[in-house]
DNA sequence: TTTGTTACCGATACCGGTATCGATAACACA
DNA sequence: TGTGTTATCGATACCGGTATCGGTAACAAA
């Protein structure tokens, strides 16, 4: 009935209290009787009061509030890590509030810097690759700051992820193993997603290990897709009849060249290697090689430190989380 | 250097002036000296200051926050459409804020509470299944309300998406028309996904307009996915060796549908038929049909209804916007 | 009857900004 | 010299909650 606002003082006056007395009733603090307390309830629900965050946190200095700064939303892997982190977060009443900076540098400082201004009670930003000035701010916040996904780098404060150089080597190293002897590299936009440049380089540091070099490659520069990594196979193929494998930047653009081998009907003699673990990869008709990334369990643990940020933390332990990719269908 | 905090009161004070004139000087207002807003900029630099918006929320009586509600995140769907959404408030200084509902009634209802306690000028929610008493909290909050993706119901205020009823039937259509004769159904959680079930109510309905009916089906009841519809066609191919055409409850499980009946050699003689128009249905080295919903536009149309918010609004007028999906791959 | 204790409740001062109105100084003009 | 005007700034009152402290009533104990 009522439209909108209803304040603490309404309900209070609709009570026949002072607005302390239903602040308390609300909250179910101790110093309120049964019989106010009921009163104050039901004058609450009569008027479709919801309590105003913005004077609580206000008053309070407290937010409750998780910011989450991830570079895209195109691609399942980060829907993924947010279900994750908003799954930790879950009971504890707090709430995540995401930012999405399209790979952009400026965009990401600005964005960050709009997500300090709600005064969250921590921050989880992706990577460690921010300039200083971004790096300053969020020292500056001092609040904690939970840098997922990448290892590679000096973290500001906690640190959840993994090593995409290593994952590169070691992936590099499974294919050596397993015979693989011809390379091509298939993969979009690595200046701009960094760690699947610092993937690419870990792979082609251990190809020279061995004597070995990418025989051919395509890069594309718009945003990884199933589409682009079919496209860019086919140009390759035709290119390097010769390849026996082929390293993708993810498994996205892994999967599309598993179609171009299919169409091209070279499926049994050449590898093709993704990264992810994408649930899309284990099920496709051929097998593909790929890193499984834990994103689902980097969030959750991102969330569980950001869970911590009130209570009492231990300051020099458990500021890195390292996860080691698990390797699958290389043999 | 200096660590966290720092309020427009230490600006003022560092600065020389009253934190009134920095407040003015750090929003551009006329009212202020070029000398004095030049000492504030600085002050306000070299304090790391970052605005307060708790505080200036509360004070102006305005957050520019504009709430998301959807049902899930491990669906490529729904981040798209929030990517639409991000994309289409950029520029006007509004905020989005996403919330999970996981397909929960009871977790949506306390979800959208929690949103609405932060005071959104907008407030953006998936379907019109919503209880009534989530429709009462929602109509009690006086802010515009956008309803996406279905249409198939009674809208609060603002409704943008598609019939997904008709969208149903139109695919049973086109595939009748094509001389599809036996069809089965593949789908999953049809009790939580309501819009996959209003398609295949859709769908069904038009079969027995023709005299047809489902000759087989399988359901699962885990979330969607590729591997989920190729498991499950597996199995309805076993048990129903005629069919020549399946209906799937989104593109997920048609991709997955399509392996299966890549891996069972089947892909000359049954027609896999998904929703959504996925960038991966698309790349499939096997045509498949399905129904292209324009996710990101939905995301951006909402968003724009959600930036008038405070500009003059014609009330009566633009409150639905349908889309009709376009089929593709039948023939 | 006096004194303590406990349970319950209200008054007041913030939290960090913005809106509003008024004050002051400088300058132009009569 | 007196009077407007304009530019620039500050004082004050909120916004809607919470923290803190103090007050009152009821009841038990002395």
């Amino acid at each position: 009935m009522d439209t909108h606002k209803s304040t603490l003082e309404e309900v209070a006056a609709a009570a026949g209290v002072s607005k302390m007395t239903v602040s308390r009733a609300l909250r179910g603090a101790p110093d309120v009787s049964r019989a106010t307390r009921d009163r104050v309830l039901q004058a609450a629900e009569r008027l479709n009061y919801i309590g105003n965050r913005l004077a609580l946190s206000l008053s309070s200095q407290r937010t409750d509030l998780v910011a989450v700064v991830v570079p895209s939303m195109s691609n399942i892997v980060f829907p993924e890590v947010m279900a994750g982190i908003s799954n930790g977060l879950e009971g504890s009443g707090m709430q995540a509030v995401f930012g999405i900076t399209d790979y952009d540098v400026a965009k990401e400082h600005n964005i960050i810097r709009d997500m300090l201004s709600w005064r969250p009670s921590a921050i989880i930003v992706t990577g460690l690759d921010q300039p200083d000035e971004t790096v300053r701010m969020l020292r500056n916040a001092a609040i904690p700051v939970i840098q997922i996904m990448d290892l590679d780098g000096t973290p500001i404060d906690f640190n959840v992820g993994l090593s995409h150089e290593r994952a590169g080597e070691e992936m590099a190293r499974a294919l050596i193993a397993a015979g693989r002897k011809r390379f091509g590299y298939v993969g979009s936009a690595l200046d701009r997603d960094l760690r699947a440049g610092k993937r690419r380089a870990g792979f082609e540091r251990v190809l020279h290990e061995h004597r070995l070099a990418f025989v051919g490659q395509r890069l594309g520069d718009t945003l990884s897709s199933v589409g682009l990594g079919k496209y860019l196979t086919h140009q390759l193929l035709d290119a390097e009849p010769k390849l026996d494998c082929i390293y993708y930047s993810n498994d996205d653009m892994a999967a599309g060249g598993a179609f171009a081998t299919m169409e091209a009907s070279r499926t049994d003699d050449i590898l093709i290697a993704g990264f992810n673990g994408l649930e899309l990869a284990a099920a496709l008709p051929v097998r593909i090689a790929t890193s499984r990334s834990p994103r689902r369990m980097i969030g959750e643990v991102a969330a569980r430190l950001a869970r911590g940020s009130g209570t009492t933390d231990n300051p020099s332990s458990g500021k890195i989380t390292a996860f080691v990719p698990e390797i699958t269908g290389v043999a």
